[in-house]
DNA sequence: TCGTCTTACTAAATCGTTTTAGTAAAGTTT
DNA sequence: AAACTTTACTAAAACGATTTAGTAAGACGA
């Protein structure tokens, strides 16, 4: 007898893998196999209070039945009758910049921790591609929308939630940095070690951060008694995410002669990038020169020398941001008003920097 | 005149950007406004050659009302009554070990091209993920599925492309490296340098590639003469994408007190790590050892000593994935045989190799 | 002038659910 | 024994599109 059990146990185990070959079991083949009426099982399966007045036994057929079936609802069905999708749009400027991805995994983390999934398109910085991705993204009924590092022009009659904006649209929720913290901390840093010449590396103007980046180190720089001399300040040239970006702003920032004893850069990439340049026309890092990255991505500590550099907690910023918006998606709150949520920065000391002797 | 043109051009603008704020247009919405039955507009909008017998002058009404009231059909009804969903699922290990990212960009590339959208989900290595990620994307009602690295040991109803998997399942198709000829490369590279003491650090158990990266690469030096000793073999730890694993893997070689001049790691980011581990026992790469990495990450380049290393084309391998994916759904060939396709790999020489010389 | 063909449409079914509004039978109260 | 409740269900509408199968009116040929 145990043995006769244990074979049926196997077969329709076996009956199941086999099932999930063919598809389109729908909920009124369910009903018909049972000579029920589709509303019936519907209920059941739902656990719906409707299922209050339907016999135990009834139940237990039904749930029988759906599993040896193998009846699976049809999302797509379910969410044109229930009006909700449970998927959110993600607009990124490139999917392979690390940066992204970092926030990306915390976005998708908490998503589908709540049973959603999310649609991505990025925009590569053309503003002509985040007009015609949103309006796909919309077409396909998304519930909501997740900018991550991307300018928000529009109000939209969707929830919107952006990670690293710096737009104020009403309605719309941002994720920043703590970016005084964050400037405060560099500066005071490369300050301490006695640095006094303190060359920027800033961002291209498509990248959201740039503008705050460097009003806020210009700003730390000043309450330290720091000048920082136009001279000093460089931009990212080019709009690949490689470190090429910071490494031709070095080489630029070189060719105008300046003696600066410290860089900061604008991302760990550039910051890579810059070093490189530095080390091509003789400077050694930290020893000449010492540089601080931005970002803190896993690049960073197995560098050499390991850049010391100012953390974003990027996965935390797409979780809180995931998380944001299914809250407003739930509260169903289109009344919303502009909201900000800041995140702290942390200086992470490694070996980019050093004391600076003369 | 033309003044108040000008107003109502920039009016009706207005009012595309306010009714962008409102949603729920729906099909019957647009026939009601004019007076005709959905069936119509729907062939109208539609192009279906059932409109042939509706005049121009309808047909212009038909799209002009369309505009005006900014109808956008509700993909999810198309979906239901087309039973098409223009989706696919796309399965990963990780988001954010770079590897993923970069193939996921040609991927992205390829579908947006051909008006698909995909979920993504990551299951850590986690086999108990993969089966569960698979179900939910099922259930997503998917078109098919795409594999990154992701062991696939069940035939499905839905077509799957695997990317950089080495399982052999009916209705399989896979994208795979030639690694043989990768390992050529690699061996031939260092032997030409004249290294004949080489270390091999493979992949962890769950990355597809392990088993075939270390079998090709030990007979590619078989044929050039060199044998590796077991000693000289050693494999990345822990499971997080971070050099840390190759740093623990190559103090581990060293632990050993092996004499080999050459590692070649399982992939760039555990290279970095090798390096950082060979620098604190004093080892200069590449004088004193020569490393050659593998994928050629961005990081490759701009490491220092920038890595020389066996190229993987990634995002090619990502949007011939999607094409091929995208084919077999088109063709609704259930019955597609397994197949494979080759991409080749370049050598890509940096500095972190060097002639042996002692 | 009848039958056929074309033109310009529309009604209704369908996709697979959920939900509203019942209903028939049995049980309970008064 | 009439009135009301509860039990155990079901029919039909709805979500928003597409598609099949019409239909009514006019044009045309024999």
């Amino acid at each position: 007898m145990p043995i006769k059990n244990k074979n049926k146990a196997k077969e329709s185990n076996r009956d199941s893998i086999d099932s999930s070959l063919q598809k389109n079991i729908s909920l009124k083949d369910v009903a018909a196999s049972l000579k029920l009426s589709p509303t019936t099982v519907s209920v059941v399966l739902n656990y719906s209070p409707l299922a209050d007045s339907i016999p135990q036994e009834t139940k237990d057929r039904i749930f029988e039945a759906a599993r040896n079936l193998n009846y699976r609802p049809n999302y797509i069905a379910r969410s044109l009758r229930n009006q909700r999708t449970h998927t959110i749009g993600v607009l990124i400027p490139e999917m392979s910049d690390g940066y992204s991805a970092a926030v990306l995994s915390g976005v998708e983390e908490k998503l589908l921790q709540e049973g959603y999934f999310y649609f991505v398109a990025s925009h590569h910085h053309r503003a002509e591609l985040i007009e015609k991705n949103t309006q796909f993204l919309v077409g396909r009924c998304v519930e909501g929308i997740l900018a991550i590092d991307t300018p928000i022009n529009q109000q939209s009659f969707l929830p919107i939630v952006s990670i690293s904006g710096h737009d104020h649209v009403k309605g719309l929720t941002n994720i920043v940095l703590n970016h005084e913290r964050a400037a405060q901390l560099a500066i005071e840093h490369l300050y301490t070690l006695g640095h006094r010449k303190i060359a920027i590396i800033k961002g291209q103007e498509f990248s959201s951060d740039t503008e705050v980046r460097l009003a806020t180190m210009l700003k730390a720089a000043q309450e330290f008694g720091i000048s920082i001399k136009d001279d000093w300040v460089t931009q990212l040239i080019g709009d690949d995410p490689s470190p090429e970006t910071g490494y031709l702003a070095t080489k630029n920032l070189l060719s105008r002669g300046e003696n600066f004893t410290a860089v900061l850069a604008f991302n760990d990439i550039s910051a890579i990038g810059a070093i490189r340049a530095l080390r091509e026309k003789g400077f050694d890092v930290p020893r000449d020169v010492s540089i601080i990255g931005f970002d803190d991505i896993t690049a960073a500590e197995f560098h050499y020398p390991a850049l010391t550099t100012i953390r974003q907690p990027l996965k935390k910023m797409g979780s809180l941001g995931a998380e944001h918006l299914l809250r407003t998606i739930q509260e169903n709150s289109a009344e919303t008003l502009s909201l900000e949520i800041t995140v702290e920065p942390d200086l992470i000391v490694r070996q980019s920097t050093a004391e600076f002797s003369k």
